[in-house]
DNA sequence: TGTACATCAGTGAACGCGCGTTCACTGATGTAC
DNA sequence: TGTACATCAGTGAACGCGCGTTCACTGATGTAC
């Protein structure tokens, strides 16, 4: 399928790994086409060679950053399974673990750039709204069935809770807030025998 | 105290209202000084006999949208009173709002602007800090006593829900999740008699 | 294997624009007499 | 009540800078014979 890549392949490769890194380190707004190309050893005069605007490597990169933060999430659901956790309590202990709260440049896209997102142009927004979608049904997938109903809330108490978390910053003040809330889901969601709530009332 | 504002604190007073809207519209970099004072009925050019620099309205901005969003809150819980709602139960219908969702505007800063908060200035970086950790201990002061220990998760759900609602647009996508989340929140957290459960497991 | 040439990824100077900030000036407000 | 003057909030032109974008050019790669 994909033979090897030539060299345009790979600096364009490279342009939007740096790029994924850059918009969840410093923001949307935060890094200028020029950092960027600099970043991955170019000159910023070719950036219009890879990509039609800087809207069009957002995109990418955004994809770029899920494809990533999609593989963290798996690695940290697998090394769970081997400690004996459930898929939900691995879930819960890695996303919001200390090392996503200090390393949000290689974390999760949707809580680097929540806030962001519903300003952005109709590509970037298109693009962001698929990945809270997929994060939803990715969180979904990992509860047990009768609480999937609820695959939208813990997804939004993950996220909102590590912004919480890295606002307060990388140290006991945000790590505080991780310990609490990691302990608070566990109790709530990973009892081993989960009574059925109705959350239709 | 505060007999009568002379004309110059009128007009400060209205530059920082306005970029207390402007900034949970379009966040911290959104909008700059001279759109702010246009909208305030001034030129740009008296801005720097109001304020040493942009980031000093920027703090001042957020203790001022803070301050109507603590009043929005508060309104709500009376309404949630009236109806006989728990205070716990009318703190979640009205976060979790469908006007709350369309009318970021007038909304809570820290959902509006919470990815963005760690990667801002020392001064706005230090009041972001402030104003979180006042939602989180208002939420707690929300709710029955043996749930305190969950006042960051709730808050964190709060703002995390608000925010993938808003990402997914002012319409059903959004609504949708919005109203999931009520559910599920209620139905965990405001049950008539609530059994204790116990957060350190 | 070696030479001639076409292709094309990347360079770097330049553009127009909007931003935060400065400053000399204006014109209204309010006090002194 | 009316005039003269000091104060000061607000004006608008100008600044330096960084950004996204363009483009003529360079120099390396790879193919044809």
């Amino acid at each position: 399928m994909e033979p090897k890549p030539n060299r345009k392949e790979q600096s364009h490769q490279r342009i939007v790994d740096v790029a994924a890194r850059a918009i969840r380190r410093a923001g949307y707004n935060g890094v200028g086409v020029a950092d960027i190309m600099k970043e991955a050893g170019l000159t910023h005069g070719g950036f219009y060679a890879h990509f039609a605007s800087r809207d069009a490597l957002l995109v990418e990169a955004m994809q770029e950053a899920s494809r990533q933060s999609i593989a963290n999430i798996s690695e940290g659901l697998a090394q769970g399974r081997q400690q004996g956790l459930s898929p939900l309590a691995a879930l819960i202990e890695s996303y919001l673990s200390d090392s996503h709260l200090a390393d949000a440049e290689c974390g999760c896209p949707v809580a680097a750039l929540g806030s962001e997102m519903p300003r952005q142009s109709d590509v970037v927004r298109d693009v962001a709204r698929e990945r809270v979608s997929a994060l939803i049904s990715g969180v979904g997938k990992v509860m047990p069935e009768e609480l999937a109903a609820q695959a939208s809330l813990l997804t939004g108490a993950l996220v909102g809770t590590l912004q919480l978390a890295r606002t307060l910053g990388d140290n006991d003040g945000g790590k505080a807030i991780l310990a609490s809330a990691r302990a608070a889901l566990r109790a709530q969601y990973d009892r081993p025998a989960t009574q059925a709530s109705d959350p239709t009332h």
